[in-house]
Order: structure tokens, then C-alpha cells, then sequence
DNA sequence: CCCGGAATAT
DNA sequence: CATATTCCGG
């Protein structure tokens, strides 16, 4: 929540951002996953993990905690300012025409705007169940690698190579990056059909994190957004949205060419290929499917110069500059030997080019 | 079950 | 609009 107050003299700024509060299930989802755990040894290992999530979000909420009293400080400041401002122009009248000019709003005038109060339950216990949820938690440091995945020993023995999903390190430190983002909010609007599952005999109350109270008179000069953070009623969450990182997407090249071009390869074998622990199969397939897309369109305006710049990237070695050049270095592995279908087909678009290539 | 593609959601 | 997830028919 951003607070900002401006006041003629006593400008005073309080921004203190506390995104959402995040742990990835219930309690008791937790404490059910570490008990199915067969792996005595890891279990320590993954409350632990856990924890430290908790821990960091306690961090959070700390700082929110002492903000808070400059907060209410802040509009404490501003309301009596503000109510004093009110009392001097309270005897004189200038006459009922020109009222509308002046937004006053110190006490009646009911149901105007009283557009901040996002006040829905007031229910202050946090705690109970709550639920927010996952980041891929990786601080600072790139080393650090820790899949989320939960019930996976481990698959194939060479596993050692690779578990990298490095979303959130970037490196131009250009971007603001935020580390998380709000809580898509309160969402009126109901699921579509599905969902039918209303009725739990054991609901778990997952109660929306706390909500502060402010003065419900603080007038329009503090804007207020939402605190956030609510908890998702479903159950069944949508997935966490894999984020392809570039080193994920360049594996994912690789794999591809390996296997002969995007339109021959098949998403598992792409996946074992890639040998990424805990990429899902349908998290490459759909991956696939857009960059087959991708592939396929260019000449159909005659302008566009389309970007394919997510193939052409490379991280190791910081060379390309300019794109208006094609900075054609790829060191191109095995032959490319097509699958399947050999047959020369001369119909309409060219049938495997595959190799990010850009023509024209 | 796997795949491709469309419909949706973010 | 781009990208990721889910649904659906083959």
C-alpha cells in the first residue's frame, strides 16, 4: 500500500510498499505434503523451506508494522488540518450558488463518494489459515537454486546439470523489478462453471489477511490503495505461470534443433531432452505451440520486420548490438536430419526451415 | 496417454 | 497485445 500525502507546507511523503503476503498453501497443506513425504531426510529440508519462506514474509510485514503509526500519523495530520481548514470557512456563507465548487466534505454529506473504504470483513486474523502465495524465492544471488516442485525424487541419474529457472534475476538492473506483485484483489465476479464444487463439509476458512481501518473521514488528498492480499477461495488455483527464462528458452532451442526443427519435435521429447527438473509437459508444449506461431509469420504484411529477437539472444558472449544486422554466429550442433516426413513438398510455405534463421 | 490447436486467463 | 494455462477433439 503506497501512502502520499501532500500538503501545501508539511509535504510529507510515506511510501511504504508491502506487497502481498505469500505462502504457497494452507497450513495444512503443508503439514500434509511433508507427512506423505517418503524421504525421511528431506523432510526436514522442505519444512524448513517453508519456514524461511515465513520468515521472509514475517520480515515484510514487519516493516508494514512500523510504518503503520507514521501512516495514521500522516492522516491524523491531515484530517485535523483539513478540519480546521473546514472550520474557518463554516460561518461565512457565500451563498448557495457557488457550493458546488467547494469539495468540503467534512461530516454529513453522506453518500457522495465515499469511494475508499474498501472495507469488506473485518476480519483481523491474519493467521489462521493464511494463504498467499508462492515465488519462486530466490534472493540476490544467482547460485541459488531451489525447485519448487514438490513430489519429485529425482528422475535419470545424470540429473546433476541442470535446475535452473531464474525468473527473477535479471541483470540490467534497468527494470524496476518488482518482487511481487498485488493479489489480483477482490475479484466479484464468479469463476464460470465449473467450480460447482461449493459445498466442503470441512471448508477451511480462508479468511482475507487483514485489513486496516482508517479514519473513514480522510479526505480525497490520500489515496489509498487497497491493501490487498486476499486469498484465493478456490481450492483449486490456476497454476503458477512458468516463466521461461532465457536460459530455460535456450534449452528449449537446443532441444528443438536437436530434434529436428519446431514442427517435427514433440513436446515430451523436448522435455526429456531438456532435461529441466520440473518443467511439465504441457508447460513445453504450449511453450512450442507459441514459438510455432512465432515462426510462422512474416510475409504476409508488407511491413513488418518481425521480431524475432527471443531466438536470436545470447547471453554468454555480449556481441550483437544492432539488430538491423543478422548476427548469424550459431554454432550449429549435430546435422539436422528431418523427421518424418522426407518428402519434398514444394506446396505452399517453405516446409522445415527450421533454425531461427531470418530471411529477408 | 500424447499432440495440436483453440479458448481463456493473466 | 503477449504469453501461459486449460479445454477439447483426434
Amino acid at each position: 500500500m503506497g501512502f502520499e500525502k501532500k500538503m501545501g507546507e508539511n509535504s510529507r511523503q510515506l511510501n511504504l510498499d508491502v506487497g502481498s503476503i505469500f505462502v504457497p498453501k494452507t497450513i495444512s497443506d503443508i503439514l500434509t505434503e511433508v507427512s506423505m513425504m517418503h524421504d525421511f531426510s528431506k523432510k526436514s529440508s522442505k519444512l524448513d523451506f517453508y519456514v524461511h519462506s515465513l520468515e521472509e514474509e514475517m520480515r515484510k510485514v514487519d516493516a508494514f508494522k512500523r510504518e503503520l503509526p507514521h501512516c495514521m500519523q500522516l492522516l491524523r495530520d491531515a484530517i485535523e488540518t483539513l478540519k480546521k481548514e473546514s472550520l474557518r470557512w463554516k460561518g461565512r456563507e457565500m451563498g448557495p450558488v457557488m457550493e458546488e465548487f467547494i469539495p468540503l466534505k467534512g461530516d454529513s454529506e453522506g453518500g457522495g463518494r465515499a469511494k475508499l473504504s474498501t472495507d469488506f470483513s473485518e476480519k483481523k486474523n491474519w493467521m489462521s489459515s493464511v494463504q498467499l502465495w508462492s515465488t519462486p524465492v530466490h534472493y540476490e544471488n544467482q547460485d541459488s537454486v531451489l525447485s519448487l516442485r514438490s513430489r519429485h525424487q529425482e528422475e535419470e541419474g545424470s540429473g546433476i546439470d541442470s535446475q535452473f529457472q531464474g525468473c527473477n534475476n535479471i541483470k540490467n538492473s534497468g527494470g524496476a523489478f518488482l518482487p511481487f506483485k498485488k493479489a489480483p484483489g477482490l475479484s466479484i465476479k464468479e469463476q464460470k462453471r465449473d467450480s460447482a464444487s461449493a459445498v466442503n463439509g470441512g471448508l477451511s476458512l480462508s479468511i482475507p489477511v487483514a485489513e486496516l481501518e482508517l479514519e473513514s473521514e480522510s479526505p480525497d488528498l490520500i489515496s489509498v490503495k487497497e491493501p490487498s492480499a486476499f486469498l484465493r477461495p478456490q481450492l483449486q488455483q490456476r497454476k503458477q505461470r512458468r516463466c521461461w527464462s532465457p536460459e530455460l528458452h535456450k534449452r528449449f532451442v537446443d532441444a528443438l534443433q536437436h530434434l529436428g526443427g519446431a514442427q517435427t519435435a514433440t513436446p515430451k521429447q523436448i522435455r526429456e531432452l531438456m532435461k529441466v527438473d520440473g518443467l511439465t509437459n504441457d508447460e513445453v508444449k504450449s511453450h512450442l505451440q507459441k514459438y510455432r506461431l512465432h515462426i510462422r509469420k512474416l510475409p504476409s504484411t508488407s511491413g513488418g520486420t518481425r521480431d524475432f529477437s527471443w531466438v536470436a539472444q545470447e547471453l554468454p558472449n555480449k556481441q550483437m548490438v544492432a539488430h538491423s544486422g543478422s548476427p548469424q554466429d550459431h554454432l550449429n550442433l549435430g546435422g539436422s536430419a528431418k523427421r518424418g516426413s522426407g518428402s519434398a513438398i514444394g506446396g505452399d510455405s517453405m516446409e522445415e526451415d527450421e533454425d531461427d534463421k531470418c530471411e529477408s
